[in-house]
DNA sequence: ACTACTTTCGCAACTGAGTTGCAATAAAGA
DNA sequence: TCTTTATTGCAACTCAGTTGCGAAAGTAGT
């Protein structure tokens, strides 16, 4: 059912997702709030935020699990469908403004779909 | 480099992917494989028919790592760009005949794509 | 068939992401 | 402030995947 009280982790939590436009993997947020919480609570608190429709998850190149803010998602229903891209050289994952089509499939329902692109960043490109 | 030597091992993996045309995971063939070869080298294995371009993985919606058979890909070169289905009832995996668009990027070079489709396979769904 | 060379294998121990159970803590509302 | 219950910390756990190394088994040459 999403958060339900707005912790002092909660709002920490956020500020950091607040902070950048790009997908976060969740070791990388284990890691950078290690001082504030601990990580079962990273977890915890991720998956609340993704049931509440704040955030949503997908799972990177390497297996790891990656989160990003929502933008057109009410909550407790993700409806924006797009692509993610990681970085092959630095690792970084964003979200892609881009529509992308889902093909039908014969005798399948398909509800969902995840379009990973992989390659180099801009940032990577200009060095 | 691929596979250099025709061992007994790597035989048996062959046949179990000569028997089906759906994508198999590591998790199931290790413990299909438990009475015949240690775990280690059924991962190694499916690393060298990979590196030599019998064999391609991809991540599936739980971040397991699944092999299926490649059709038009050159050893050691994979081209063959396809999506595949994973089914949420019975977690299956499948690869699928269908031609992707992958939208281009500004200022990012695209080097692969991976598209994952979840749904309902369609013996699910027949029942 | 024997030898030498090198790949491959088994084993056991390890790594690291993610989970679980439970007691302690702290929001939020009355 | 009191009560209720969501949330947190902690420690232990699970399990996919990896590593190092000595032993075993392909392979090519003789
Ligand atoms: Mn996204
Ligand atoms: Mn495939
Ligand atoms: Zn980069
Ligand atoms: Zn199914």
């Amino acid at each position: 059912m999403g958060v339900a009280r707005k912790t002092k982790s909660v709002s920490e939590l956020l500020d950091v997702f607040g902070q950048t436009d790009n997908a976060l993997s969740v070791v990388e947020l284990v890691s950078k709030l290690d001082q504030h919480m601990n990580k079962t609570t990273v977890y915890r608190i991720l998956d609340r935020l993704e049931d509440g429709g704040q955030l949503h998850s997908f799972i990177g190149k390497d297996g790891l699990k990656w989160y990003a803010k929502c933008q057109k998602c009410s909550s407790s229903h993700h409806t924006d469908l797009h692509p993610h891209f990681q970085c092959r050289d630095c690792g970084k994952s964003e979200c892609l403004n881009v529509d992308i089509s889902i093909p039908s499939v014969a005798n399948h329902r398909i509800d969902s779909a995840e379009l990973l692109l992989v390659g180099s960043c801009q940032d990577c490109l200009n060095q």
